[in-house]
RNA sequence: GUGGGUGUAGCUCAGCUGGUAGAGCACCGGGUUGUGAUCCCGGUUGUCGCGGGUUCGAGCCCCGUCACUCACCCCA
């Protein structure tokens, strides 16, 4: 009889560092949420055509990484590997792109991927994004940049970098492509690399190899063959982003895996995650729409990793989200007391207050060790003593303090405390 | 997908040149006939990842497999 375990290469999240997980994803919407982006929830599957169109044929994820399947009415399906070709089906598809531009919007859920599990590599990955489409505008860039900035400060994260470039556009990513694909061709290249070059010549400006990385020092980049729009649209960016304090390292060799990407790119990387250190990512991506079948309207966004910004949380040893499973803990000695603290934890519940209570039949000792361990501030004990008395015990868990307070005015001194 | 490392209690780990399992934490109870976190005492917990093989005997050696992990690759 083997025990079932989970899907392969697939995180969870339990109590108690669950609420870590909810505190990270809360923590990078807030921001987008604070700027007007509205929230979208997609489905987790799309037709496979979408993806392979809108992420790009040439890509690994579109070419090795997808979990592809077949429904019953012989339909190919794929489960999400990214958020962006949705969003952007559903902008067309729902007409969100008829009113007044840009339309901001912000998701987070599943995707999935089909890769070799590693440390922060997971088949299924969180992610929490925006897209804002309609409008090429570039302080629009500086505001998507600045809002993923905004979410990892806000959890207190400092060891990662913003890397920053522009991929170009229509215009002159060609004739950028040509130059290089014309260095590469001269280049001493293993057969991987070789095909690489004539998939997706891009890609190999970022590899990780040091004797790659030697022979390409004198490659093209994209930012000094930008044409003039482009150099335009780029200033403009970083002159935003320097009037919203967002700081950022110039990455003239930064690469997104996702073909859709123009003008202006960006990923965030943590230096405590290893090889996986990418912690967010996004881009301009201005043919899109029209290439899934919309109005040639431009857009940007970002997915940001709330995987890995939990990960690169505990690397840094910040502690998020709020463990404490209530503020107010109930121990009732006997039926009677029972019965009156079920009821107050009723009430107390309404009014707000988070509340638990020593069910069962646990000695006092067991119960206030409940207390301790549910993180509350304040235990309440009420047995035959005190109903005689007309009164319970309100025992502060930090000070240790521990007074008789008339069970009339329970609730109102518990409110009085804690709300 | 390629190459390396690691799998022992719920968790973190120890276990000698092969002789049929331990610690700390956690959990439960007691010390305190009604008081946690601290302290003391006691107790529960394992198909040693799984399947084969070698051996009188395997947690330890060999093969396979699965999972995790590190790097490549890829990306969040």
């Amino acid at each position: 009889m083997a025990a079932f375990t989970a899907p392969k290469g697939v995180p969870e999240y339990y109590p108690p560092d669950s609420s870590a997980f909810l505190a990270v994803r809360e923590a990078l919407a807030a921001p987008a949420r604070r700027a007007g982006y509205g929230y979208i929830e997609l489905p987790v599957f799309e037709e496979t055509g979408l993806f392979v169109r809108g992420v790009g044929e040439s890509t690994d994820v579109v070419r090795k990484e997808m979990y592809t399947f077949e429904d019953r009415g012989g339909r190919s399906l794929t489960l999400r590997p990214e958020g962006t070709a949705g969003v952007v089906r559903a902008t067309i598809e729902h007409g969100l792109d008829r009113g007044q531009l840009p339309v901001k919007l912000w998701y987070a859920g599943p995707f999935f991927r089909a890769e070799r599990p590693q440390h922060g590599r997971y088949r299924q990955l969180q992610q929490v994004g925006v897209e804002a489409i309609g409008l090429d505008d570039p302080a629009l860039d500086a505001e998507v940049v600045a809002l993923a900035d905004e979410g990892y400060r806000s959890l207190g994260l400092s060891s990662y970098r913003l890397l920053l470039t522009s991929l170009g556009d229509a215009q002159c990513r060609p004739a950028y492509r040509e130059l290089l694909v014309e260095f590469l061709r001269r280049l001493d290249l293993d057969e991987d690399t070789r095909a690489r070059a004539q998939v997706n010549p891009l890609r190999v400006l970022d590899d990780k190899r040091p004797e790659l990385q030697a022979q390409l020092g004198a490659a093209p980049l994209v930012v000094d063959h930008l044409c003039p729009s482009c150099k335009e649209h780029y200033d403009d960016v970083r002159r935003h982003l320097s009037a919203l304090g967002v700081q950022w390292e110039e990455a003239p060799r930064l690469v997104r895996g996702l073909d859709y990407y123009t003008r202006t790119t960006f990923e965030f990387v943590h230096d405590g995650l290893g090889a996986q250190s990418g912690i967010g990512g996004g881009g301009r991506y201005d043919g899109l729409m029209g290439l899934l079948g919309g109005q040639p309207l431009s857009g940007i966004g970002f997915g940001l990793g709330t995987d890995r910004t939990l990960l690169a949380c505990q690397a840094e040893e910040l502690t998020v989200g709020d463990s404490a499973r209530c503020d107010v803990y109930l121990v009732p000695l006997g039926a009677t007391a029972k019965d009156r603290l079920v009821a107050l934890s009723g009430e107390l519940r309404r009014a707000g207050v988070r509340v638990d209570v020593a069910y069962g039949e646990r000695a006092m000792k067991g119960a206030m060790k409940g207390a301790d361990r549910s993180g509350a501030t304040y235990a309440i004990v009420l047995g035959d003593r005190d109903l005689d008395a007309g009164e319970a015990q309100l025992k502060d868990l930090r000070s240790h303090e521990q007074t008789a307070v008339p069970l009339d005015d329970l609730l109102s001194t518990l409110k009085g405390k804690l709300l």
